[in-house]
Parts: structure tokens; C-alpha cells; sequence
DNA sequence: TGAATTCGTGAACGCGTGTTTATTAAGAGG
DNA sequence: CCTCTTAATAAACACGCGTTCACGAATTCA
């Protein structure tokens, strides 16, 4: 029942070297010949022989080990696009062969928060971290650049006088927005409203301001009942059309969603008031979530890659780590339409 | 741009006690009056000091932290369900105290799985581990058993002679498979067919003797030419109805999946032929996948409840790394029927 | 008041490994 | 044949912390 406890020292007296030696060969050393190198190595094989990880950043090498910390604002486990998320960041940490430790942040207070951060990065000697769903200039985050840990965070504006040690990423959400809105008003559509994102998130502000800029660029002119307040969730793309379905009597014909999860609940909505989508009211979404394309009805909407934004952000990262990317770090990925059935020409 | 590298010498030193005495307030002594931890825990805090955790490891103390490992075959990054549970892990790990380090196994030679497991095994880094998506008896995790680690196993068979380490939890498929047949037999059912899982994985054989004993049951007739193979996959369900629908002028009334995913793909296969799900054929599918409610049509299942067999198992799995729980554990969760429109009464 | 016990705490050791320094053996050059 | 250099490896130290052991002080008991 006991786990082998072999260690370094016995696997040199196996092979007859002195541990220093077995040190060498575990870690490349150019100085020890290849046939005690072969010696010790059929030895460590024999015995199954791994390294204590616990030891050896104890006598300084890396950890080898970034935190994904997921700001949890009541979704984190409903969410398909976030769990999407931790995979990527894991596939790709693991193909540089670093490991992850996952970190569910609730809606604690900050101070607690930052102490359960701090902690991990203290503590378990993580490398450096990714945040993600962050409120856009959190302190905690600010503070922990401040400290020399290297950062990568998704959806936050990088500051003026950017530390080297941080990465950030969004989507070019202004574009996104602007096709979103020309590919409306191509169908014909002027009476646009929108559903809002969370506004302390960042991609909720350029979202908002791309499509203000959209419609002005279309020639179109916002209605302010048609603004709705939103928070990326789809209780509140539905709570926002149940407000105007029961409130206005002057409706727009289309709608853009923040999100897709915003644009369901709209549709829920919508679909609950006896309208129907598109026939009566045209609703875009944003993200191209895995549901939208099983939706009924199918989802037209603004693709996003998550995926390969992780894939760029853990790389990044790890190169910073590792002191090969020296230079900071900003990453930008364009959005794309992708139509389907959820907006009519009028 | 340096970490703060604060130790325990350090803090010792500026509370003006020993290093000894520090260990003893961070560990809980008893004998420590309560000044001197004050002293010591106002130092701590001032610093902002966090025990080295690679240090505590070394020095006996337990990591902490369990391993989860997703055997991919080839759609972890993609399977909605997949990712459900890692949020389920981590959740309920963190609760009590617990970190997760996530690895995902891919398509390897045994010998390389094997290896790369152990080595996250043998370096200390994680107390025990949760096993996703592995065949049946899978041999390199009865091995690490046999090494004495604990280890948790979703959808596998308890052995004979179950080792004292090992937690195994399962769905009751049969319970499952009997609602479903049962319901499709009092729609008027009775040509029913089946899409099979996985046969290497215990739940594909499970629900297909399930199917079969279910079938008896109701007192109708299995038609081998619709029995067809699946692997859980999109489009194992797609193929095996294009097969179907191609090949065979006699048709069920009624296709009973091993999956939503399955089930998913055979709708869609239907769909393309021209036909009509529950119109021409009835389907009912398994798991309730988070798309199965936003399908079209919405899709009959049978509920399983994942989130809640992962915090079970996460909870038994540290419960016995800490030895609170030192009987062997079988955890097995009932499904339920839910029904929505892919069935119809015949 | 002296002996026995308890309490508080510092010194010392061990955990397993990386790395620096010292030592020995071998080889080269004269 | 002797000295100087180089290659190979062993010995020693450091990393930060938990824990045992021992010792002195304070307390209790007789």
C-alpha cells in the first residue's frame, strides 16, 4: 500500500555514481559521458524513478505550473463557453508541458479575494496566471503585476505605461459589432435596439460603443428605448425584452445581443409574448456559442474563436515565463458573421 | 520586478521568536499562548508571508491537490459534458481546501499514457486522482491502484477483489434504459431500435443489456438489424441512421440512443432523408445534454445528473486521502426520464 | 522547601534535489 | 619522467519548512 519512495541518492548507489551524477543526467548536463549517462539512465528506468517536483523547485527550478483563475459571476459551472475555455488553456499549456491549476474566484470580497490569489501565487509557486471574466481594470490584478508576476488577461484594456509582464487579449469587437449592424441594415432593417453586456467588463463598454459607432456609420439613429441593460447572461437578455415588450408600444425590428446567451433569453422572450423569430422581430447574437447553431431557431450571430485566443494567450504566456517573449504582449482577433436563421429581410 | 522572498527565518526573526515557533502557529499548535501567535500572526500578516508550499510538501505535509485526467478521444475540447465536470471537480475540491491539476490523456501508445500519469503520480504533486473517459478495467489505472494511490473511476465495474483505494462510480443505465424503453412502449412503440455507445467503456455495454432486458420486459422483440454501433460520438449516431435509412426498407418506429450526442446525429441523419423526428420517427436519447432542451425538436432524454456524481466523487476522493473514509465506495446515481417533443404516440 | 511535573521554545535534523566547489584521475606537453 | 591542464565525479551546501528532542522556567504536589 505504500508508494515507492525511491529517491535520487539510492538510484546512485544502484548505479554506483554519486548522486550529483544522477543530478547531471536528470537534467542534461554536457559534462558526463555518455556510458555513465546510459548507466544511470537504465537504472532510473528500472526503478521507475520520477524526481520529487516538491524538491526540485524547492532548489529553484520552475514549477512548471500556470493558475487559470475563473472570476465566477454565478455561471462559471452553467457556462459552456467558459468550461471551453479551461480546455484550451490546458491543451495548449500541456503541449509546452506546463501544468494548470484551475481556480474558481467566487463573489467574494476583494480583500478576500486578492488574499486567496496572492496565496496561490505564493504559495504553490505558480509560474503566472491567466484571469479571465475580470471586471475591466480590477485592482487585484493590478496589484499582482505590481508584485512581478507575469499576468495574461482576457477582455481588459492594456494601460498607458503597460508593465512587461503582462499580456492582454480581446476580439475586435468594434468590427464585430459593425458587421453585425450593416449586415441589418443590408436586410433593410433601421429600427435596431440592442441588449447590453456588463458594462464593467470591457467587452460590454466596446461593444456598446462599436455599435453606436455601427449605426452612425449605417446612417442610423439609436433610439435610447431601445438600449436595454444586460449582463451577459440570458436571464437578463430575457428580462430586458419582457420589459420592452410590456412597456413600448413603438418595437424595433431587429435586435443585437451582447452574447448569444443573451440573445436565447431575448428570443425566450420574445417567443413568450406569441412573436416569433425572425417573422416579427430579427435577434443577432455575438460569440457563435456551441448552442446557436442547434437553436431554434439557428442563431445568426458574430463568430468568435475562444479557442484559438487561449491557445495564443497560454503560449504567450509560457514564453514570458520563460523570458522568451520580451517585448509586451497584445492580442487582437477579428470576429466574423455567420448567418443562419434568426434575421429576416424586411 | 522580484517576488517577495519573505520566509519563515525571516518572520521568526522579526517577531523575535524561533523558526520552530512560527511552524507552530501556522500548523495549529495547541502549546503556543496566545500572545506569542498573536505577535506572530501580526508579522505574518504585515509581510504578507505564505509558507512555501514546495517546502511543506518536502517536508511531509500534503500537497492538496488531486489530479483530474480526461481521456480524450478526440472531443474533449468539444464535448459540452466533458467540461461540465471539470467545473464540477474543481468546485467541489475547492470547498474542501483542495487544488485540481487538470490533464488531459490524449490518443497515446499505452506506454506513454502510462508513463506521463505516473509521473504526475510519483513527483508528488497530487495526493490522488479522478480518471474521465477511460475503457473499462483500463489496465495502467488498475496498475497506479496496485501502487497504492488513490484513485477515483467514472463509469468502470468495481473488481472482485476491490483494493481499499479505489472509489467507482456509476449511472444506473439498466434503471435508465427501462424508463425509456417503457415510455416508448406506452406510446404504442414497438419496433424499437438502438445506437449504441462505446462497447469498451462500461456505460455503452451497460445500456445496451439495459436496452435488451428492458425490451424483454415489455415483452418485445429486439431486431438485430437495428442494433447499430456507436461510440457516444455526433456522428457515430449520424452514420449508423444513414446506414439505416439506406439499407433497410423495414424501419423502427422508434430509435433509443446511447447519448444526446447520438441522438443528435441521428436527427440530423433523419432530417437530410427527408423525414420528420417524432413525425416519421420517435427518438429519445440519454445523458440530458445542455443542448438537448434548445434542440430542434427539444429533445426527449434520460437525465443524468454528472454535476452531482462528480461532487460526490470528489468529496469520497479526498475524504479518503485524508483516511476519514477507509470502506470501499460505490457511488451509483439514479436517472429520469424527461420528456420533450422527439417522441411521439403511435 | 525540595522534587516532580508541565509549559514554552529554541536547536537540530530530515525531506529530495540543484548547483557550486573541491578532489582525483587521466591526458598532454616538455 | 615530471609538471600542467583538463575531464569526471564526489562532497558539501542551500532551498524552506515540519517535527522531534532537549532544556530551562514556571508551576504543582508533597
Amino acid at each position: 500500500m505504500k508508494k515507492s519512495e525511491i529517491n535520487s541518492s539510492e538510484i546512485a548507489r544502484l548505479a554506483g555514481v554519486s548522486r550529483s551524477t544522477v543530478s547531471r543526467v536528470i537534467n542534461n548536463y554536457s559534462n558526463v559521458p555518455a556510458e555513465t549517462r546510459d548507466k544511470v539512465l537504465k537504472v532510473i528506468e528500472k526503478y521507475n524513478y520520477f524526481p520529487n517536483a516538491s524538491a526540485q523547485v524547492l532548489a529553484g527550478k520552475r514549477a512548471r505550473t500556470i493558475g487559470l483563475f475563473l472570476i465566477d459571476q454565478g455561471n462559471v459551472s452553467s457556462d459552456i463557453l467558459t468550461n471551453m475555455l479551461i480546455v484550451s488553456v490546458i491543451e495548449h499549456a500541456s503541449v509546452l508541458d506546463y501544468y494548470v491549476l484551475t481556480h474558481i474566484i467566487r463573489n467574494a470580497k476583494d480583500t478576500e479575494v486578492i488574499r486567496n490569489v496572492r496565496e496561490i501565487f505564493y504559495q504553490r509557486r505558480i509560474d503566472g496566471g491567466i484571469f479571465i471574466g475580470a471586471a475591466n481594470r480590477e485592482p487585484f490584478i493590478e496589484q499582482l503585476i505590481d508584485e512581478g508576476f507575469v499576468v495574461g488577461v482576457v477582455d481588459q484594456e492594456l494601460p498607458d505605461h503597460p508593465e512587461p509582464n503582462r499580456i492582454v487579449s480581446n476580439f475586435n469587437n468594434d468590427s464585430g459589432m459593425k458587421q453585425a449592424v450593416a449586415y441589418l441594415a443590408g436586410l433593410g432593417h433601421s429600427r435596431i435596439g440592442v441588449v447590453n453586456g456588463d458594462m464593467n467588463r470591457l467587452s460590454g463598454q466596446t461593444k456598446y460603443e462599436g455599435f453606436k459607432t455601427a449605426m452612425r456609420m449605417c446612417g442610423l439613429q439609436v433610439n435610447p428605448k431601445w438600449v436595454m441593460d444586460g449582463d451577459f447572461h440570458e436571464t437578463s437578455g430575457y428580462n430586458a425584452i419582457q420589459t420592452l415588450l410590456g412597456i413600448e408600444s413603438e418595437l424595433p425590428t431587429a435586435i443585437v445581443a451582447a452574447n448569444d446567451s443573451v440573445a436565447f433569453g431575448a428570443i425566450r422572450a420574445i417567443k413568450e409574448h406569441g412573436l416569433l423569430v425572425p417573422d416579427d422581430i430579427s435577434i443577432i447574437g455575438f460569440d457563435d456559442h456551441a448552442l446557436s447553431e442547434k437553436h431554434h431557431p439557428p442563431l445568426t450571430t458574430i463568430r468568435v474563436d475562444f479557442s484559438a485566443m487561449l491557445k495564443r494567450m497560454t503560449t504567450y504566456l509560457i514564453e514570458k515565463i520563460e523570458q522568451k517573449t520580451l517585448t509586451v504582449k497584445e492580442i487582437t482577433l477579428d470576429c466574423s458573421l455567420v448567418v443562419r436563421e434568426s434575421c429576416r429581410r424586411i
